[in-house]
DNA sequence: CCAAAAGTGTTTTCCGTACACCCATGC
DNA sequence: GCATGGGTGTACGGAAAACACTTTTGG
């Protein structure tokens, strides 16, 4: 009898001004304090998008944010081998609105790229596959709208781009091609966040995935 | 009862002038007629990569030459539903060491992207994803090894990319960027291939997918 | 009036592109 | 000697990178 496809989806976030990856710990039984990616067995007559979707909408409560799939894995060889492939996707989420369940089992948890704990199998590569494709895709596309709030400034624009490629940004630079990139728009409100000059609000040209 | 994966091809190569891939059709039955990238289910205990490539060397015969996963795509719904999903590859062969089996039944054939037959389902969409991430990888990489032999002039490899890129490319321009790439370097042989003067015969640096 | 972040232009550097002539060979 | 493809350098333009000061607000 084989055993049906599996997906894992690698779940991003920028939160307390890190790149972070949801992960899912089981409460009791051997793996105990082992964590993984979330995922699941692919349902009858379900396709894999759904399924990625269906994953990501359980763990976290949103819908319609950047959800795309990366590679297709050789299942782990567990010793109850309950899949025989893994394809992954990746989601990026605003972390405002990503909303964690609480369980009994599979307990979910933020962590930093940087700290990552000890994990199942290939969960680390997985993770690092994404990373590189974010990246990747920063340099081109809109693929951010989905770790942004509906308005946002253009400082907050730009250290989410900080945090993702992991170095420093020149402000007039960074201003001057996200604009002439036209991915985003000034909106008609500004942002007095303090001591200081109010921000001018921005939003995203296009909430939906770039075409090529 | 769950079908196993497949796995589907994409072979391209260049052949006469043009970028070409292969197909194969079903001689005789109810599908007569009808081609579709080579492909097949996954074995038991059988690795995706190792699935792809037995295809590969089943259809060409040649083996160590670039192969990548492409995209995982939710099979077909055919009426005898043989596989759940489908995991694509795309491969780049060198057309002279390229050997097509003769069979009575799944005679293979090179199409040129531009004239392709009728085809079953997806294909037409996994063969223009092969096409893209070629395009892309052709920038940067040195994919394009695979499809040449193992000493050629860098008018050949010119030819090579034009065909890909489907562009004119600037002599000079094309070789400083290959050379300064140092992703080809000259050996010590020449080409005397007609009434002018011999060309310097060139190799790859590496004949392996580059890392990143 | 001071601290804090917002906002704004110019100069320099580097890379991609365009472009034309001489060279070595076979016949 | 002529036809054929092989081989080479330079000038220009646009994009990316470096860089510093003024503005507006809250307290």
């Amino acid at each position: 009898m084989r055993p049906p496809p599996a997906v894992a989806v690698v779940i991003l976030t920028v939160r307390e001004g890190a790149l972070q990856a949801l992960l899912i710990n089981r409460g009791g039984g051997p793996d105990a304090g082992r964590w993984a990616l979330p995922g699941g067995l692919l349902l009858d007559g379900e396709g894999l998008d759904a399924a990625a979707s269906r994953v990501l909408v359980r763990e976290t409560g949103v819908a319609d944010v950047y959800l795309e799939q990366l590679y297709t894995f050789d299942a782990a060889p567990t010793a109850k081998a309950t899949s025989s492939l893994l394809v992954s996707y990746f989601a990026l989420v605003d972390a405002v609105r990503a909303r964690l369940v609480s369980r009994e089992t599979w307990q979910p948890g933020w962590f930093p790229l940087r700290a990552l704990p000890e994990m199942a199998f290939e969960n680390d590569a997985v993770i690092g596959y994404a990373l590189r494709r974010l990246r990747a895709k920063l340099e081109y596309t809109n693929v951010v709208y989905s770790l942004m709030p509906e308005e946002f400034t253009l400082t907050e624009l730009q250290r989410v781009y900080e945090v993702i490629t992991d170095e420093q940004l020149d402000k007039r630079n960074f201003r001057r091609r996200v604009l002439s990139l036209a991915i985003v728009s000034p909106t008609s409100r500004r942002a007095a966040r303090g001591a200081h000059r109010p921000a001018q609000l921005y939003q995203f040209s296009s909430r939906k995935p770039m075409e090529f």
